[in-house]
DNA sequence: TTGTAGGCGTTATCAA
DNA sequence: TTGATAACGCCTACAA
C-alpha cells in the first residue's frame, strides 16, 4: 500500500508565491484585501489560491497573531434539547464577529470541564462561553485572568448573562399553589457549584406562604432514566407523598410521568407535574407538559456579545434578555385531595 | 479601566527554562518525560511548569509537527439524541489514542459543513469523523486526499463504519407485516447525497411480499416539529391512508403520535407507528414507542480505530459491530380493519 | 506596489 | 545528559 495522499504536504502561501512571481508576503496581502496590492495580482494570486487548493494553516496564524479567533463551548451534555437554541444563538452572533465556534462535551464531569478548557487555551481561543459548568467560582475566576469567560445560567462567576433564574422557578410555584398544591416536590439536579436559582426559589416561594420546607420532598436527578425512576419510587413511598412535583427538567418531567404511569399513579389526576425548558417534544408527550420556557436563544446571543466586548477592552453592557415564561399545557391540574392531614 | 489581563502574555517554554537556569530544548524533552534527561531536572521543570500555570501552546506546536492530535467531529444536528451514544464511544475510544475530538454542528446545511470541514483543515486535525453527511459523495471523495474522513452511517463513500444498515428498518417492515398491515407509510429524512438504505429496505420489503410501492405513502420529515405535524395532516387526508408508517426516527414519529392524537386518531388502534434509534425517551411515551435500536457507541468507537489506522497506513480491518435490534412496544399492534378494499 | 527580514512557541537534529 | 540551531507557515514592520 503507498503512502495515503494526505502525507503530502499541503499547499503554502509560498507555492503560490512562487506560482505567481511573486513574494510571500505580497501573497499575504493579497489574500487579505490589502489595498497595498495591485488588483491584477490580486486576483492573479486569488486565482491561484482557489486553483490549488490553499488552506491557511491557522497554527501558524494564531502563532503570530498570539489568537485564534476562536471561542469554545464546553457544555456538559450536548443532547440537552436544552443547548439547541443557546448554540444556535452563539453561532448566528459569532458570525457577525467573525467568530469560530469549536465544542467540546464534558459529560458533566469536573476533570473533563478543566480539561476542555485547557485544550481551549492550548488553542488560544479568544475566549469561553460556559453555560451550567461544574468546576468551582474559584477556578472560573482564577481562569479569567488568564481568557475572557461568559458564564450562561450560572451568576456567582466574574462574567455571565443570564435571565431571571429565579422568575420562572416562581412561576411554577405560583402555578402550583393556584392549584391548590401545598406539598410539592422538588427535584434538584446533579449538585453543582452554583447558587441553585431553582432551589432558592422553591423555598423563597414555601416562605412566602408560610409553608415549611420538608427535606423529604428534595430529590436529585443525574440525568439519567434510571436516576427519573428511582425518584419516582421514593417519592410514593413516602407517607404522604407531594401533590405537585416541580421536576428538574423537561427530560426528568417525562420521565417521571412515564415511571408514575407505570405504577398505575395518574397525571395529573393524582400527581402534578411541571417541568422546565420547554424543550421540543413537551407539547408532544402525554400529557403535554406544563414547563418553563427559557430564553436561550437569546442567552446565546448575548453572551457572544458580552465576550466580544470583554476582548476589545469595552465596558460590557448589562445584558438584556427576556423573561423565561410559564406554559401551562396539562400535566399540572388540582389536586386530588386538597390539604389532606395524616391520621 | 486598565489593560484586561488575559493581554498579559503567557507563560512560554522559554519562561522555564529562564526560571530552571536550561535550555528550553531541555524543557521540551523533560515535559514529554524523554528518558534522556536527568530525574532531577525533570523534576524541577515539571514542578515550575505547574507553578507558573504553563498551558503549552498548540499552534506552535502543530506548525512544527504538521499535525495536532485532534480529531474534527462534524454533526448535523448535535441535539439528536441519537448522536449522545455516538460522540461518547468516539470520545472513549478517543483518549486511548491520544486524540481529542472537537466538534462543529452544521445544523444540516451544506455551505455550513464545507465550512466546518475547511475549519478542521485549517486546525490541522489528524482526522474527520462525519456522521450523516450533506454533501456528496464526490466532496468526500475528493477531501479524503487531504485528510484522512471516515464516514458513520453512510456507506457510499470511500471510508465508513455503518452496521447492516438495511437489516434494522427491515426488521421494522417485517414485524408490520407479521401484525397483519400492507398499506404502510414511510418517512424520508431530509433528502440526503446518501444512498437512503431505509428507503431501499423498504422498498425491498414490499417488493418481497408482491406489495405495490405507492408514492403517496412517501414522507418527507426535515427535523421540525411542524413537519411531523404536516406529515400527519397529509397522511390522514389520503382517500385510503397507511395503517402503519415506518417514521424516519424517534422524535419524528413521537411527534407523529402527538399530532394524530390531537386529530383523535388513536395509536396503535388506529394506526401504528415506529420510530427508528430508541433515544432516551422512546420507551417513556404513550405508548412506548417501538423502533429500532442502533449500535452508535460502538460505530464511534470503531469510527475512532478506522481513522487511527488509516492515519497510521495500516489497511483498516472491517469494523465488527452488532445488528440493529427491534425494540417492540407498544406503538405497534394489528391494523383496526385489515385489507380493507377500497369502493 | 512589492520585497526583505525577523519573529511567534515549539520541537527534532545534531553537536558537545 | 544538555545546549545550539534551524525550521514549521504566516504576518508585520520597514525598506526599496
Amino acid at each position: 500500500m503507498s503512502k495515503p495522499a494526505w502525507e503530502s504536504r499541503r499547499v503554502t502561501i509560498k507555492d503560490i508565491a512562487k506560482a505567481a512571481n511573486v513574494d510571500p508576503s505580497t501573497v499575504t496581502r493579497a489574500l487579505k484585501d490589502s489595498p497595498r496590492v495591485k488588483p491584477a495580482t490580486r486576483e492573479k494570486i486569488a486565482g491561484l489560491a482557489a486553483e490549488m487548493g490553499y488552506v491557511p494553516n491557522m497554527a501558524a496564524r494564531t502563532l503570530v497573531n498570539r489568537k485564534s479567533g476562536l471561542v469554545g463551548l464546553v457544555i456538559p451534555d450536548m443532547t440537552n434539547p436544552f443547548f439547541r437554541d443557546l448554540a444556535k444563538g452563539i453561532e448566528d452572533e459569532a458570525v457577525k464577529h467573525d467568530l469560530r465556534i469549536l465544542i467540546n462535551d464534558t459529560r458533566g464531569v469536573e476533570s473533563t470541564e478543566r480539561e476542555a478548557v485547557n485544550l481551549f487555551l492550548a488553542l488560544k481561543v479568544d475566549g469561553l462561553i460556559v453555560p451550567m459548568a461544574r468546576c468551582t467560582q474559584q477556578y472560573y475566576e482564577e481562569l479569567n485572568a488568564a481568557v475572557p469567560v461568559v458564564h450562561v445560567n450560572r451568576d456567582d462567576t466574574p462574567h455571565h448573562v443570564s435571565c431571571d433564574t429565579v422568575e420562572g422557578s416562581s412561576l411554577v410555584m405560583q402555578h402550583l399553589f393556584e392549584l391548590g398544591h401545598s406539598r410539592i416536590g422538588f427535584v434538584r439536579g446533579p449538585a453543582g457549584p452554583g447558587r441553585e436559582p431553582k432551589m432558592h426559589a422553591y423555598r423563597t416561594a414555601l416562605e412566602a406562604r408560610g409553608i415549611d420546607y420538608d427535606p423529604d420532598l428534595i430529590f436529585t436527578f443525574d440525568g439519567t432514566l434510571e436516576s427519573s425512576n428511582a425518584i419516582t419510587g421514593q417519592l410514593l413511598e413516602l407517607d404522604e407523598p407531594p401533590t405537585a412535583v416541580f421536576a428538574h427538567n423537561d427530560v426528568n418531567a417525562i420521565a417521571m410521568i412515564h415511571a408514575l404511569r407505570d405504577r398505575g399513579v395518574r397525571v395529573p389526576d393524582d400527581i402534578s407535574i411541571a417541568g422546565h425548558d420547554d424543550i421540543q417534544l413537551a407539547g408532544c408527550v402525554d400529557p403535554p407538559l406544563t414547563t418553563v420556557q427559557w430564553p436561550m436563544y437569546e442567552l446565546g446571543q448575548q453572551s457572544v456579545r458580552y465576550l466580544y466586548s470583554l476582548g476589545h477592552g469595552q465596558d460590557p453592557r448589562e445584558p438584556q434578555v427576556p423573561q423565561p415564561k410559564l406554559v401551562i399545557r396539562e400535566s399540572t391540574g388540582n389536586p386530588r385531595v386538597a390539604r389532606q392531614v395524616p391520621g
